[in-house]
RNA sequence: GUCCCCAUCGUCUAGAGGCCUAGGACACCUCCCUUUCACGGAGGCGACCGGGGUUCGAAUCCCCGUGGGGACGCCA
């Protein structure tokens, strides 16, 4: 059977880390068996789903570069099909009307939360032989419950947590479409896995509770009941949970930040899963390699430490060109023009593995493109007035040398010789002068970049 | 409260009864390289939650405890 996974997110905000690191296991699980990955948007509650979060998504999804092979399927569109269901079920007593109020259950839900017991729907509505219902309330637009079994287990071989058993007697009959006819999450979920021919579902965690009322259902439509994979949740780089109000970030965050993709991938990809001492690996690897049972069952923390350290490694590998495109986009936006100044190529090759990110990368080369801010502390060290007779000297002698970083360099050993100084001593103000710092790749290599007018007149300034 | 799940270095993890005096990676520390800072290289620090079993032998299997997490919506 060919394998079909699907990633069903609710447009109800960004696609954050999480929601990213499940696509992409649902995604290399399919890639990997060469089956098909379906996108679904499961949009069933109107009131929170927005077009512009299902925008971010398909944002998200196409940065990262996991494409799906079917969908996106949105469930508001599949509404006449939900309501058949709906009522086959009705006529085959599979569902029933229910015309129990909120505020009535609400009641119900606190008294049992207090008498400490697990709180759920009383059945007061289900048809049983020879009970007796209250009278049906008028006005009262009643919701549509599944009839679940009252006695037995569900059981299934998790993927991920193994056997997991549940007793029937801790559910309840669940809502299966609302007072205004549309269906709830649960039942589309059942229909669409499916009707869609799912074979593995990979979710997160906290699904694991629905999954007994999903197979009971799918039981009761004569469905195949799929393998199901809960993926334990990230946590946040406190350790804490990730939620709205706590840490939750967009993965477009990540693209503003300056992380590359394929770091992104790559990370996630080892975060509750291995492959032995594997750390760096492409997605081609990953489909290749990937598997259900090496996933860690327990919840992992992210750590910014490390996807830093993957982030650099994936930008000393990157390609030249498209990191300057990006390093210029990034530049501009801080309103720092490049053209006119050293090529891009030449000072990202001199500082790209000195970046954890792309922000990084931006931020360090931006003296080769703007006046910078001398450093005072670094002036204060490294400049003394003692030198300055000297950088003048060096001034002049420059003034008439080749610009390659070899004569550069020539002149700068030559003026520590002859003044019989350590040669950083004469290195750090330069740097200082250049730079506007106390930190550069090779002195030699930033002033041969920066060209000679643009260095001999940062010297000149210091030497007023 | 009830049910379900989880538990190896600070963090991510390897580990499917002997290969484990527990391996790798990030971080941290030391040294080397060096023109400063990085990069890179070589070392180092550092963990099987506790208690009972099972077994010739347990990080690995079982039970209990403890701790953490999740679910209990006319949300998904």
């Amino acid at each position: 059977m060919t394998v079909r996974t699907r990633f069903a997110p609710s447009p109800t905000g960004f696609l954050h880390i999480g929601g990213a690191r499940t696509a992409l296991f649902s995604w290399a699980y399919a890639r990997k068996f060469k089956g098909q990955f379906i996108l679904r948007i499961e949009d069933t509650d109107v009131a929170r789903s927005t077009p512009e979060a299902v925008q971010a998504i398909l944002d998200g999804m196409s940065w990262l570069g996991l494409d799906w092979n079917e969908g996106p399927f949105y469930q508001m569109q599949r509404m006449d099909r939900y309501k058949e269901i709906i009522q086959k079920m009705l006529t085959e007593g599979h569902a029933y009307l229910c015309y129990s109020s909120k505020e009535e259950l609400d009641a119900l839900r606190e008294r049992q939360m207090q008498d400490g017991i697990k709180p759920r729907y009383d059945g007061r509505w289900r048809p049983e032989d020879g009970k007796v219902f209250p009278e049906v309330p008028v006005g009262v637009q009643p919701v549509i419950r599944f009839k679940n079994p009252k006695a037995g287990l569900v059981e299934w071989d998790d993927l991920v947590k193994g056997h997991i058993a549940i007793s029937n007697e801790e559910l309840d009959d669940l809502i299966i479409a609302r007072g205004d006819g549309t269906p709830t999450y649960n039942f589309c979920v059942v229909v669409d896995d499916w009707e869609m021919g799912i074979t593995q579902v990979i979710r997160g965690d906290d699904h694991v509770n629905n999954t007994p009322r999903q197979i009971n259902m799918l039981k009761a439509l004569g469905a195949t009941i799929p393998q199901y994979a809960h993926l334990s949740m990230i946590l946040g780089d406190d350790g804490q949970k990730l939620s709205k109000r706590h840490g939750a970030v967009s993965v477009m965050q990540y693209n503003e930040d300056g992380y590359l993709p394929e770091a992104i991938l790559n990370y996630l990809a080892r975060l509750g899963w291995s492959h032995g001492d594997d750390e760096i690996f492409n997605m081609k690897q990953f489909c290749e390699w990937f598997d259900l049972d090496h996933i860690t069952p327990s919840a992992a923390q992210f750590n910014t430490e490390k996807l830093n350290w993957i982030n650099a490694h994936y930008i000393k590998q990157a390609d030249l060109n498209a990191l300057a495109i990006d390093i210029n986009k990034r530049l501009m936006a801080k309103a720092i023009k490049t053209d006119g100044g050293p090529a891009l190529n030449g000072v990202i090759s001199l500082y790209r593995d000195r970046a954890n990110t792309l922000n990084d990368l931006a931020t360090s080369i931006e003296y080769f493109y703007s006046q910078p801010i001398a450093d005072a502390a670094a002036v204060e060290k490294h400049l003394p007035n003692e030198i300055l007779p000297i950088i003048k000297t060096m001034l002049a002698e420059l003034s008439s040398t080749d610009w390659t970083a070899e004569a550069i360099h020539g002149v700068i050993e030559q003026t520590v010789l002859k003044n019989a100084l350590k040669f950083p001593k004469v290195a750090m103000p330069l740097r200082v002068m250049v730079t506007g710092g106390a930190q550069s790749p090779s002195i030699d290599a930033v002033m041969q970049l920066l060209g000679k007018e643009e260095t001999l007149k940062r010297m000149s300034v210091f030497c007023a």
